[in-house]
DNA sequence: TTTTTTGTACTGACCAGTCAGTTCAAAAAT
DNA sequence: ATTTTTGAACTGACTGGTCAGTACAAAAAA
């Protein structure tokens, strides 16, 4: 079976949006690129802004997901579990470019929606926090260090990182641009 | 002379963008917000458009301003120098949330207007790593780091530990956060 | 006098959401 | 076997509201 109209039109969305933010993307362009009656989007969601949120969801369980993946690898140590986690979201980021741009501008200004997926997002940064406060536990993160703020920052730069690329229209991460993000997130680590 | 009408529209469009996003913001409201008839708003602009651009302008101006006067204190070492520009990123987007926020999604998705705000951004961007690109020429920056990608991480960092703060309704910037970032930058700076 | 500001009323483009009607495959009736 | 019915999936023209930008006359400032 191809494609169901349904996940045409979620990826359909999820290019739209991206590329014109919430409320420049009208139901017709998505109707358009999703190859679709906007009836049919209709269908499916009852107003854009449910095909919004579910977009987003979907998105940040995906991000979730490819967390969880790296730091339940028994085959790596701890601390070269963090390092890979850096690692997978800046190929996360690189693979899901719409995606991104979507997370990093999640402040759409709507009270209501803002909230929504700041929720979402919590899900992200709770796992993560969870994750990184563990290390820390450990001993594997120094512990005068503030969770909160390691998480949001190496979200930001890992995000920012790519969406600078973006921007340049350079393609993919050098080795040079990882050694950077690991020598910045080793400041953080108890040395070995 | 109390603020001059222009003054007066452009922080209340700042305010209004900020809060709804390019978009979501009307000419009404902003005439609203900053206590001025509609009509004295395409007295001073001649559209939407370029009031906004002139309050990004402003902005990455401001922000420049604010990197240049701390990377001249003739008083500091090279390498406090650059801990004390993150201070400064910290202390200026907790100052002016709302062009932190403005600043950091400025992906709108509109092809001319991204341009616009890139070519903004880029001169933050060219200043910040013509001093990072100097300070690594002095040695003080590791040698085997991605300039770029140092000054992307830098602004995501920091501007993203505002934004979650502001999502949690936290206040101001704690001793502890200070401490996280500076070590997350010590990371790429050669040890003394 | 000239410039700036105000406020109201208006226009036309644009867009979220609606709805009457189509399609079609599978189930039920004949 | 053939016909009829059902209902879910789908379509796209249409409607009603919103908003950038205009027009302009009168008032206030400079």
């Amino acid at each position: 079976m191809a494609r169901s109209k349904k996940d045409q039109i979620v990826e359909g969305a999820l290019m739209a949006f991206a590329q014109y933010g919430y409320s420049d993307t009208t139901m017709d362009a998505i109707a358009d690129v999703a190859e679709v009656a906007k009836g049919t989007l209709y269908y499916h969601f009852s107003t854009k802004e449910e095909l919004f949120l579910y977009v987003i969801e979907k998105g940040v369980k995906m991000l979730i997901d490819s967390v969880d993946s790296v730091m339940q690898r028994e085959d790596l140590s701890m601390d070269q579990r963090v390092l890979c986690v850096l690692d997978e979201h800046l190929r996360f980021f690189s693979e899901n470019r719409e995606l991104c741009l979507l997370l990093l501008s999640f402040f759409t200004g709507d009270q209501q929606r803002d909230e929504m997926i700041g929720k979402l997002l919590s899900g992200y940064f709770t796992t993560m926090e969870a994750y990184v406060a563990e290390l820390q536990r450990e001993g594997f993160v120094r512990p005068d260090i503030e969770v909160r703020t390691m998480v949001s920052s190496l979200f930001g730069m890992a995000g920012f990182t790519m969406l600078r690329k973006q921007f340049r229209k350079e393609t993919g991460i050098t080795d040079a641009d990882k050694r950077t993000l690991h020598l910045l997130l080793s400041g953080v680590l108890t040395k070995g």
